[in-house]
DNA sequence: CTGTTAGCGCCTTCAA
DNA sequence: TTGAAGGCGCTAACAG
C-alpha cells in the first residue's frame, strides 16, 4: 500500500502538504508543487478513497434498489440514474432484490452504515426491516416510477398513470371498441390502481361497464401476456381491445393472439405501457405509452441529492409527462 | 451521528467492549453483551462502514463497466453478477461507460483508490489510462464475454465464438443455403474476429466463397440490422440467409426484410446471437446461440474474488458453452 | 507557505 | 473478561 506518508518522504515534505497539494494546488509554492507531483508519480500514489470518506462522513455513493434487472423499462431509469449520479461525482451501488424484502432490507441498510449516502427505490414497497423502521425515517430516500406505500414523507417521481390510463381508453374508444380486457402486472402497486383507475373513468363517462372478469394477469412477464390472453380469450364475449400494463406482457399477448390465429389489430386491438426498445419493431409495432424512464431516474437523482445535500424541496411528488404512441397493433374495432 | 462511543457511555463499558460485542459476541459475558446490546438498540446505532473500511483497507465493492446498459443481453450478465456478489458479501458499483475511454478511466481509477477491490470489464478495452497503466498490472480484472485487447494477464470468462460461428454456419448449410450475409456489432472486437472466422472456416470446408460484400454492420442496435438488411438486399446476388451478431440486430433486420415484402424464412433465413427474452416471441421466432450470460456473470466474480484474495487460478481463460436455439426464423434455401 | 497536531470511527493488540 | 492506547490513511485547524 503506496500512503500519502511514503509520498510524503519521497518529496521530503509533511504528509499535509502532499494532501494540500493533490486538493489545491494554488496553497503551495510552484517549487513545492513539482517536488510533490514528482513524488506522486513515482510512488504511482492515488490518495485512499475510504480514508477520505470517513473524515468527510461522506461517501458519494447512492443505492438503488431494483426489483428486477432484466426489465428494460428499469434499466432506462437506472440508465438515467447512472448519468446524473456521475454527472454529480456520485457512484451508483447496484441493488438487485427480487422484490425479496431481506435483500430489501440488506441493501437499504447500507444508508445506515454510511456505505451510501442515499437511496432510489424502484419497487413500491419501504425497504427497511421493521427494527430498522425508525432510523430509516431521517435518511435520503426517492422512490421512483412506483410510490412506497404509506409513505407520505419521500418524494416520488412518478407518470401520471391515471391520466395515462384514460388517454390510452379514450384512444380505444374512439376506434369503437367498447369491451376491454387488461392484463395487469403486480396488482399491489400505486401504478396499478392509477391506471386501472384512469380506465374505469372514462369508461363510467362513456356508459359503458367494466366486467371483472376481464382483469387479469399479475406480474410484467412475457409469460403473463401469454396465459392472460389464453384467459381473456376463454371468456363467452372477448375483448375487442386488449390493454395490456407493460410491453412485455403485450409482446407475449400478441404472440399468442396470433398463435390462436387471430390479427392484430383487425380482430382485437393490443396496447402496452413503456415503449421499450423493440416495440416499434414488433408485428404490427405496439401502440404504447412512452415513459420519459431516463429522465425520470435523472430527475430522482437531482431530488436526492436535495435530500443529501439537505435542501428544501420545492415539491416532493414529481409528475412527468407520458406521450401515447399511436402504432399498428390497435385500430378499428371489428364488426 | 451515534457513534461507537455514544453507545459506550450509554452502556457504561469500554469502546473496545462494544466493538467486540458486535464482532465476537463469544468474546463477552453474557450480562456485558445484553448492556450494550440494549444500548445499541436505544441509541440506533449502525457501525460505520466506511470506517471499518479503512482499517481493513478492503472496500468489499467491485466495480462494474459495461458499455451499455440498455442492452439486454449485458444485464443477464450484470444480474449473473450482482447475485455472485451479494452472496459473497460484495456490493457492485455500476460503470456505464458509454464506450467512452475518460468513463472507463474514472470508474477503472476506483480500484486503485480503494473504492473497489477488483474490476469487471465487459467491453474488450483496457480501462485505465496510459498514466494508470503501470498500476493496473497489480488490479484484480476480469473481462467477461469480450477479451480485453492485447492483454494476455487478465482472466478472462467467455463463450467458444468460433465454434458458435460454425455451428450456426453448418445449420444453415444443411438446409442448402450457400450465399451468406452477415451484420455484424462492434467490429474492434475478439468476438467479431472469432465468430467471422469460424463462419469462414466452414464455408471454406464446403467450398464456397465469401464475398466481403456480405459483411455488413458495426453497432450491435436494432437500426444496424434495418440498414445491414438494406446494404445487403441491394447487392446484385442477395443472400439466402443472414447471421447477425446480436439479436438486436436481427429483430431490425426481421423487421426490415417484412417491410421489404420478403418472408422469412420462406425468402431469407435469419440467424441472432444472445437469446434475450424476446427472442422465442418474434414472428417468427428467432433461430439464435444461447449464451449463458448469467453464469457468465457469476463466475466472473468467482474468479475475480479469487483474484482478490490472491489465490491461485487453476486456469485463466473460462470457455462457456452454447446452445444453438433452432427455431422458426430459419429455414430451407428457397429454389 | 509549510509543518505539527489532532482527530474521523473503528478495531486490535497489549496489559491488567 | 475488559479497558487503555495506538493506528488505519487522510485532512483541517492552528501555529510558526
Amino acid at each position: 500500500m503506496t500512503n500519502i506518508k511514503k509520498v510524503s518522504e519521497l518529496a521530503g515534505v509533511s504528509t499535509a502538504t502532499v494532501s494540500r497539494t493533490l486538493k489545491s494546488p494554488d496553497l503551495v509554492t510552484a517549487q513545492t508543487r513539482e517536488k510533490v507531483m514528482e513524488a506522486v508519480k513515482r510512488a504511482g500514489y492515488r490518495p485512499n478513497w475510504l480514508a477520505s470518506s470517513v473524515k468527510s462522513g461522506k461517501s458519494n455513493s447512492i443505492v438503488v434498489l431494483v426489483p428486477n434487472l432484466v426489465n428494460p423499462f428499469f434499466m432506462r431509469i437506472i440508465e438515467g440514474i447512472e448519468q446524473a449520479a456521475q454527472e454529480n461525482g456520485y457512484s451508483v451501488l447496484l441493488g438487485d432484490t427480487q422484490g425479496r424484502a431481506e435483500r430489501e432490507n440488506e441493501y437499504a441498510s447500507m444508508v445506515l452504515t454510511n456505505r451510501a449516502d442515499g437511496l432510489i427505490q424502484l419497487d413500491h414497497s419501504f425497504p427497511f426491516s421493521a427494527a430498522d423502521a425508525e432510523l430509516a425515517a431521517a435518511v435520503p430516500m426517492v422512490s421512483v416510477c412506483e410510490r412506497i406505500e404509506g409513505e407520505k414523507k419521500f418524494p416520488v417521481i412518478e407518470l401520471d398513470n391515471y391520466a395515462a390510463g384514460r388517454a390510452l381508453t379514450h384512444h380505444l374508444i374512439s376506434y369503437g371498441h367498447q369491451r376491454f380486457g387488461i392484463i395487469a402486472g403486480q396488482i399491489a402497486s400505486q401504478i396499478h390502481h392509477d391506471r386501472l383507475a384512469g380506465i374505469r373513468s372514462v369508461m363510467q363517462e362513456e356508459g359503458l361497464e367494466f366486467d371483472e372478469k376481464m382483469l387479469v394477469g399479475g406480474s410484467y412477464q412475457i409469460e403473463t401476456g401469454i396465459q392472460g390472453v389464453q384467459d381473456l380469450l376463454k371468456l363467452p364475449a372477448r375483448p375487442t381491445a386488449i390493454i395490456c400494463f407493460n410491453d412485455d406482457i403485450a409482446i407475449g399477448a400478441l404472440h399468442e393472439i396470433k398463435r390462436q390465429g387471430l390479427r392484430v389489430p383487425q380482430d382485437i386491438s393490443l396496447t402496452g405501457f413503456d415503449n421499450i426498445r423493440v416495440s416499434p419493431y414488433m408485428d404490427p409495432p405496439l401502440t404504447t405509452v412512452d415513459q420519459p424512464a431516463n429522465d425520470m431516474g435523472r430527475r430522482a437523482v437531482e431530488v436526492l441529492l436535495q435530500l443529501i445535500k439537505r435542501q428544501p424541496l420545492k415539491r416532493s411528488r414529481e409528475i412527468l409527462p407520458f406521450h401515447l404512441l399511436e402504432r399498428g397493433s390497435s385500430g378499428p374495432v371489428p364488426r
